[in-house]
RNA sequence: GGUCACGUGGCCGAGUGGCUAGGCAAGGGUCUGCAAAACCUUUUACAGCGGUUCGAAUCCGCUCGUGACCUCCA
């Protein structure tokens, strides 16, 4: 089956390319993960989550992904740019723990969020500190090439060297001249040549805690060397997909074009693709401005904003009702609309999973417009994804569906006026489109209330000692490892030990 | 200040030169013991002002408004 052509916007080109892998069936794509010096917010799961969803599509569509998406372990600098700690490190003297604990425990965490959203695992997931000795030879092939220079232990990639032969700012669309004429005014103390120069390996001060030998000193790598480093170990030095949020375009993803370039003389990515901002009242959500949602807040209902718990699902399908290069705000009364809407899809797929194709009368006349209302809807969805990941236009088609689905349900449209064809074609379609490549799964729901329900039938029956009874609710609970104990000051349900 | 986006109906959000996006909410109807759900149906649009065009929400210009990047950020 042939679902058409990718078409994918390209940062770079600022035009939808359509997607021809380097090497197919495979395709390389990497993806900037977190920083984990903190919990993930609403903004990056976003973020993460549109990226599993083109790695879906990709997998769906038959390519052999190579999924690579980094741990950032050495925490960026804090501050001004050269006085600044470490986030990692700060978090970790904060607390009074070591580095890799707070690395741990909030990679640990981010995980959990990921795995709750319905995120697949990426293929390799590279951490910055695991590639220290690859980071210390980028460093080294990029000075000998002549694009980046030492001052007292630190070493600083030229930009304006690198601009003279390649094009610095070519991705975030930025004039380097303009800056560099705009900012003549040097510090004292500064050690780099230029402020638009950026460190590719850092001197450690006598307090840093982490901290790495280098033919330059005691040090840690620059904020932006390990996904140069890491995409093109995994990926080759030419691949197929970089990703991550538009607030990464400039400087980090610019600086690694650049480092990339003055290392091997080649920009290795074909396609770049920047997914727009998660916000709250019209602005950005983000660690430093503080006006962050936690998922935990969220799935549990805590936060203050929200007048109820939201699921992950209901986050997941939240944020695929928004084309990924739009901004989209986040809001109470949108996530309940979402819920409405998640719930809606959820038991459409129920019914057709549980529907089979039967026909048992035989002078059923094939519903002509109910056949081609599938096939348009279905095709809406395929041209909706092949469109730059469209999610938002693949679920109008979904909804179609869904209604027809219901149709079906109500016995108002009846398998065989479909003809086998586009029954199979309209439930084969809905269940992978909607679980397998837009990842939204059936939760399980919490079923402590029902248990209470059937608990105070077991309390009636053992009052009006109808024992049949009792022993029935007994066994139907077992069924499912529940049982109910008979205490003194009364009976509870628990579960089967 | 520089660069770049965006402004769609009650809300959220696609689309982008002529053809019903979709979800939520609201009104009416069908069904139902009552509900709920579902199905059918209706209403409310493209910030403003000009221009191009047979035709613009969609292209161009201006105005107003909002946001992002330029410093760590997904």
């Amino acid at each position: 089956m042939s679902f058409g052509e990718l078409r994918i916007y390209n940062s770079l080109t600022r035009k939808k390319e359509i997607f021809e892998p380097l090497h197919a069936p495979h395709v390389g794509l990497y993806v900037c993960g977190p920083t984990v010096y903190s919990d993930v917010h609403l903004g990056n799961c976003r973020t993460f989550t549109m990226f599993d969803v083109v790695y879906r599509y990709l997998s769906f569509l038959g390519y052999k992904v190579r999924y690579v998406r980094n741990i950032t372990d050495v925490g960026h600098l804090v501050g001004d740019a050269d006085e600044g700690e470490d986030k990692i490190a700060k978090k970790a003297k904060l607390e009074n723990l070591e580095p890799m604990e707070i690395v741990q425990r909030y990679t640990n965490g981010f995980h959990d969020v990921m795995k709750a959203l319905n995120n697949i695992s990426p293929s390799i997931e590279p951490t910055a500190t695991g590639h220290i000795p690859e980071q210390i030879s980028l460093v080294e092939r990029i000075i000998e090439n002549g694009y980046a220079y030492e001052r007292n232990g630190s070493v600083y990639f030229d930009v304006e060297k690198y601009n003279q032969n390649y094009h610095y700012g070519k991705l975030s669309g930025r004039n380097i001249e303009e800056q560099l004429a705009g900012h003549r005014t040097l510090d004292a103390q500064e050690e780099k040549r230029q402020p638009v120069d950026f460190a590719i390996w850092k001197k450690a001060n006598p307090e840093h805690i982490m901290r790495w030998h280098s033919p330059w000193g005691e040090g840690f790598p620059g904020w932006h060397l390990e996904c140069s480093v890491m995409s093109m170990k995994y990926l080759g030095n030419e691949f197929d997909i970089h990703g991550g949020g538009l607030d990464l375009q400039f400087p980090h993803h610019e600086c690694e074009i650049a480092q990339a370039v003055a290392g091997s003389g080649k920009d290795p990515v074909r396609y770049w693709m920047h997914s727009n901002m998660l916000t709250m009242n019209g602005t950005k959500m983000s660690k430093s401005l503080g006006n962050v949602i936690m998922p935990a807040e969220l799935f549990e209902g805590t936060n203050a904003l929200m007048s109820e718990a939201y699921s992950p699902m209901v986050l997941r399908f939240f944020m695929l009702q928004t084309h990924y290069r739009s901004t989209m705000d986040i809001s109470d009364d949108a996530l309940k609309a979402a819920k409405s809407g998640y719930l809606k899809l959820i038991n459409a797929l129920r019914t057709i999973r549980n529907m089979d194709y039967e026909n048992t009368a035989e002078d059923i006349q094939i519903n002509e417009k109910a056949v081609k209302d599938i096939q348009k809807s279905i095709d809406t969805i395929h041209k909706g994804l092949n469109d730059d990941f469209n999610t938002a236009v693949a679920l109008s088609g979904i909804f179609n569906l869904v209604k027809k689905v219901n149709t079906l349900q109500l016995g108002q449209l009846l398998p065989a006026q479909l003809g086998k064809e586009t029954f199979e074609l309209l439930k084969h379609s809905l269940l992978r489109i909607s679980e397998d490549v837009l990842g939204l799964q059936e939760e399980t729901p919490n079923l402590s209330p029902l248990i209470d329900v059937v608990l105070d039938m077991y309390k009636q029956a053992k009052e009006s000692k109808d024992y049949d009874k009792v022993d029935a609710l007994r066994q139907e609970a077992k069924a499912i490892g529940i049982v109910f104990r008979d205490l003194k000051n009364g009976s509870i349900w628990a579960y089967e030990e």
